[in-house]
DNA sequence: ACAGAGAACTGGTCAGACCAGTTTTTCCAA
DNA sequence: TTGGAAAAACTGGTCTGACCAGTTCTCTGT
């Protein structure tokens, strides 16, 4: 097989198991280049092969960037029928923390299981820098360390469903630190659920890390939804801005 | 747009539009970048990505070839890059089907509280249907009876991330029927599950329904995990027709 | 007439150059 | 000190020409 093939073969293996997420940039093609010992016309020929089947985007002067696999709620634009839903139908607001529920469960259950040292690693440095940041920016943090989790669980459908989901997913857990974090005893109880969430992770104890994340996501919706209904304004658009998030191909 | 992706287009119009039939040979590198007058670089490029999208086979010395492409039937053929991963990477298979256990013991769980009078006999519908049918013929039924339940949940989320995966389901049910339903005592099973996912939902027995379904699309994974690892072919994919025939090439 | 050696194709890879967008840095002027 | 424009340093896109590696055709010597 040409060398191309495999090249597009081995980033494709590499996106698509999580290593990489949908909007992330990949290195420029003279780095590849160099990093993978072959000429920059291979690169590109295994790019365009990858371009070709969808994997990626590329854009002159900009880079190359993983493709969203799921029809992606359009980005930063208001068209999107989902957000469009969202907005006439504050319900989906539950729906989705619904759908998040079962899929982070899902995940950390297996992010227990099949973690490897460097998820480990990834996941324990998402979950100090959540602690260690101010709890009122925290939206960022917060979306990093379930991100994080949900790599480590080494399933692909999984990784781009939820990452396909995630301008909405950002949506919620800012609405959780907002509307959540500033009541103290929220505020402990969430940091609680973290640290459990973590500490069955880190021990491989697969059902206590599910029973952890979906508790948590519930814990979350239970308390908008006493919010809301104490008459509360509950926050529900952030003003997000999508920042690439720093790239780890250590595996090439 | 980058010349090669024009290119590429013009190839792939030129070849589904019948100007070359499938298996016929297209003309070499050198030839196409003199007579299309740009470099052989971009020629190279252009048909990688055809080769990405499947529209051409390339073999070392001989040339590039028109695939026997597959024109699927009727059906959306929505080519998602998720399904191109599927096909590379068979694992893909049990991935989704851990996605599915989750959503679908989900949608069941929802559908149980939320089902209208409406939903109930949509579903009843479908079971019957399923019922009635000859297993082996067909996913469709199959399919049907579970995508009831999902709309029936009343959650957008769920449905439009399940939709989205539609295709893939199509995959895992399909190879479901074709390779579980043979066997009578897995057939006896499955038909046993369904019966009881259905009753569980109209009962409105949330729970129940949610277990059902877990256990159910769970049996599923199981058995196939069990029929492979005894060495026994799975049947993933469809079976696909072949395409037909004609002739000719002229406008280069 | 035929077998075999080249010649003449095919695609695969490499190197280096240059163009064209984008981002970052630098540095001067207000 | 700070704004902002110019310059440098990236990014991908194209071109050229060379050589390697398979395949097919041709021509030649027996």
């Amino acid at each position: 097989m040409a060398i191309s093939q495999e090249i597009s073969y081995r980033l494709e293996r590499l996106i698509l198991d999580g290593g990489l997420a949908p909007g992330q940039k990949i290195p420029s093609e003279r780095q590849l280049s160099t990093r993978l010992g072959v000429s920059r016309s291979v690169i590109r020929e295994a790019l365009h092969e990858l371009q070709g089947r969808g994997v990626i985007e590329t854009r002159h002067g900009k880079g190359s960037f993983v493709a969203s696999m799921v029809p992606e709620p359009e980005e930063l634009n208001e068209q999107s029928p989902l957000m469009h839903l969202y907005e006439g139908h504050p319900r989906t607001l539950y729906d989705l923390l619904e759908v998040r529920e079962q899929l982070e469960g899902q995940a950390a259950y297996l992010a227990a299981q099949r973690a490897t040292s460097l998820d480990k690693h990834r996941i324990s440095k998402a979950f100090r820098a959540l602690e260690e940041t101010d709890p009122l920016s925290n939206a960022r943090p917060d979306h990093n360390f379930h991100q994080a989790i949900v790599e480590a669980s080494h399933n692909p459908v999984l990784v781009h469903v939820l990452s396909s989901l995630k301008n909405m997913m950002l949506m919620t857990v800012h609405a959780s630190v907002v509307n959540l974090n500033p009541r103290q005893e929220m505020r402990g109880q969430i940091i609680r659920q973290h640290k459990q969430l973590y500490n069955a992770i880190l021990a491989g104890k697969a059902n206590a890390a599910q029973k952890a994340a979906v508790a948590h996501v519930r814990f979350v919706s239970n308390a908008m939804k006493k919010l809301e209904m104490e008459g509360r304004e509950v926050i529900r658009m952030p003003a997000m801005k999508t920042s690439p998030d720093q790239q780890h191909l250590t595996s090439l």
